[in-house]
DNA sequence: CACTGTGAACACTTTCACAGCT
DNA sequence: AGCTGTGAAAGTGTTCACAGTG
């Protein structure tokens, strides 16, 4: 147990590492589909591979939840799918809304995954009257006015946000005052919630500029100023060259009223970051 | 990601820990918000609320990427939208392509932050015949035949995949032989790529996953030890909330055969997780 | 004085390596 | 013999608290 911080329980450890967390739900689908193969049993080798992370720490993850494996022969793939389901809270029906029907909320809306794990999609919100009764993935559209009382009469605790950026905080604030604890945010926006509420985002912008980082490590950088690309991020074994990355240079440090204007050119047509969908 | 071998040159090196690097996108999107607002300064401790982290956290993400404040004052909001620009690649153009464009395809392709932010939208690739020729987003979707000579031609070196999960491993395939050495897969798979490709996963399922174990968490299990949840980001505001959460009770344990007939009842009708998009 | 920059403490995560069970 | 479960070591990330500086 190492160093208990403040007092723990001693009961059983309830404590999940939030690292471990996040992985349940690869091992889950990795079970999922050895046991659509009908495998009955998997080595902590062979599920790791299947799930890609490696298999000390999947052992390490699995002793969280209890002893469910059979030392000499492995887990039982049945027992561990239901292990982890109950573990996740998905072996209750968790229903969701999604708020802002565009392209991606359709997209959301469309999502098979949905349905067949536990989850399912109690309403579609929109705040444009013209898409209000319209049929998304076999559903209508429902106007934002009936917010409250869609949450409220489903029982709703799980809200997608997928509404341009400018809307997401104050859809937000509707959902929670409503009874939502849980949020999962595509807006490009930092939600401000109240403690007790769980944010999760999902955000594409983020995601391409931490590649860009690393692509950007990879392609040049031989020289100069910014020292060797240390962190050996991987060797370069099939040749990183191959897809002739973008040249540009990138314009050299300057006086700060420089830099400023270099900075300041780069204001796009666009105002912040702009909302993933348009309606 | 890399596998960190032994000695790490002493040297005072340009190692931006990851998780620094993950922050960068934010800190960038806060401060261009200010930039539009022609605000001069911001202290780290406004610039942190308005990213939605601690200003101690923030101060020392920036000490890896140098000095770029000014003591008893803040730091020069132009300046560092430039300096963290360039150290994110962002000084540069990315062309990326879109693979598979269903209605999370043509999501992605309609979002307006790829443009303005040094990413541009190389091409939109399919594999299903019918689209080919059909615009999406103001562009001719082409077919997955041409996807090699896109990629050749275009210098690009990010894909983004958003087929269906079945198709994505051999999407990734192609596009790894054709120069592409980042990837951003929305399809549920684990994709298994050679060393040096750098591969973001981002996951509807897993991400509703894990809000329903905190979800849970709040439920029910009041007595238990676990108390606090997840994220402390913001700063506490009104505790209200109070939502009405399921209350579903969890199924007790039960021994192994009992177990394995309830987890293989909820085996769903579809396969595994399927696709985000029908493509 | 206000605010940055940073060593040092602390907390969390991963990895190692092996004891212990079947 | 084979594989799980887990202490302990190593590595990473976060927070504290204050020295240093404009």
């Amino acid at each position: 147990m190492a160093t208990g911080r403040t007092h723990r329980p001693a009961t059983r450890s309830r404590g999940i590492p939030e690292a471990t967390v996040a992985r349940l739900p690869l091992y889950l689908r990795a079970l999922t589909a050895l046991s659509e193969r009908s495998v009955p049993t998997v080595s902590s080798e062979e599920l790791a591979a299947a799930a890609g992370v490696n298999s000390a720490k999947l052992r390490k993850d699995f002793s969280y939840l209890g002893s469910y494996g059979t030392r000499g022969v492995g887990y039982d793939v049945e027992y561990l799918v239901y292990q982890i389901s109950r573990e996740l809270g998905l072996t209750q029906d968790w229903p969701v809304v999604i708020v802002g029907i565009g392209n991606l909320g359709a997209a959301l809306a469309n999502y098979g995954g949905f349905a067949s794990r536990g989850f399912r999609v109690a309403a579609l919100i929109d705040a444009d009257p013209a898409m209000a009764g319209k049929p998304v993935a076999g559903m209508p559209v429902q106007h934002t006015d009936d917010l409250e009382k869609i949450i409220e009469e489903n029982g709703v605790s799980i809200g997608v946000i997928a509404t341009p950026a400018g809307a997401a905080q104050q859809v937000s604030e509707r959902l929670i005052a409503a009874g939502v604890t849980s949020i999962l945010n595509f807006a490009p926006t930092v939600l401000s919630v109240p403690e007790g509420v769980d944010v999760r985002k999902v955000d594409l912008s983020i995601e391409l500029q931490i590649l860009a980082f690393h692509e950007q490590r990879k392609a040049g950088e031989g020289s100069g100023g910014a020292g060797a690309d240390v962190d050996a991020d991987t060797e370069p074994g099939a040749d990183a060259a191959a897809g002739a990355a973008p040249v540009a240079a990138v314009e050299p440090p300057a006086g700060r009223a420089a830099a400023a204007a270099a900075a300041a050119r780069k204001g796009g047509p666009e105002g912040d970051v702009p909302a993933v969908m348009p309606a």
